[in-house]
DNA sequence: ATTCATGTTGTGAT
DNA sequence: TATCACAACATGAA
């Protein structure tokens, strides 16, 4: 469950432990779990892909990556990597990358960069893409230190969504497409929040996972783009190339 | 049974 | 030193 939606719908549900101390840990992580024994959750945060519990003084985050999942008050075969009993509840988080941060977290993360934050800042965005005019905007999107929670789908969706070859460079973009495309990063992050809470995310695909154009009906192409070699979904003639090919 | 996917970090080579 | 390709990790659906 792992694109910026998902996260917030995991937040959400844990916020019923703020307030609460941790009265028994348990796991098989490698960090010192029991550090969290005792101690107050005063906060129930996140940032981009970034579960945040935070504690006075330091705070645990938790990363999903492809396989993590969470549970409140249920448990699954597999053995936990982190589980926190609360008086009111436990949290079991599975498969996930676990990691202390000390201190504050307004010191280690800045939410302008969230696109689900109620700080995100698109004029900022499009500073930092405006540095980076040569990188294709299929990698672009998945640049955490511009899009914190953006994903695979996401970046999928909203290339379709905006009509832009997801080999296009962001310097070549048109103005208004670049910011149409930093809006639509954060549009579709909460429209993908609704589907995905109603469980209905997969059947408002449009290009993700499909092999057909809802728009012109062709046949869409699939091919592994980008530094990090990801699945990539668009439609060669509604999705054109920027700059045009020569 | 095998493949692959909503992701990131660390390693060793260049 | 910096960059980069690849491995590693971990789970479940198709």
């Amino acid at each position: 469950m792992p694109e910026g939606p998902s996260i917030i719908i995991m937040r959400e549900a844990a916020t019923r432990f703020r307030g609460k101390t941790v009265r028994e840990v348990d796991g098989n992580s490698k960090l010192d779990l029991q550090r969290m024994r005792g101690r107050k959750v005063v906060g129930v945060r996140s940032w981009g892909k970034h579960f945040l519990l935070e504690f006075r003084g330091f705070s645990l985050r938790a990363h999903l990556l492809l396989f993590g999942s969470w549970l409140i008050d249920a448990e699954k075969a597999a053995t936990p990597r982190l589980s926190l009993r609360f008086d009111n509840g436990t949290l079991n988080l599975y498969a996930c990358s676990l990691k202390y941060i000390e201190g504050a977290l307004d010191e280690a993360y800045d939410w302008r960069g969230d696109v689900m934050a109620p700080e995100w800042d698109p004029k900022l965005a499009r500073t930092k893409l405006k540095r980076q005019p040569e990188v294709l905007v299929c990698d672009a999107l998945l640049h955490q230190d511009v899009f914190a929670g953006v994903g695979n789908i996401i970046k999928n969706e909203v290339l379709f969504r905006i009509r832009v070859h997801p080999a296009s460079t962001v310097g070549a973009l048109p103005p208004r497409l670049l910011g149409k495309m930093i809006k639509d990063a954060r549009d579709y992050s909460f429209q993908f929040l609704e589907w995905k809470k109603q469980y209905v995310l997969r059947q408002h695909w449009l290009v993700h996972n499909k092999g057909q154009c809802p728009n012109c009906g062709g046949k869409l192409t699939r091919q592994h783009m980008g530094t990090r070699n990801r699945r990539t979904f668009f439609c060669v003639r509604c999705q054109p190339l920027y700059p045009p090919p020569a």
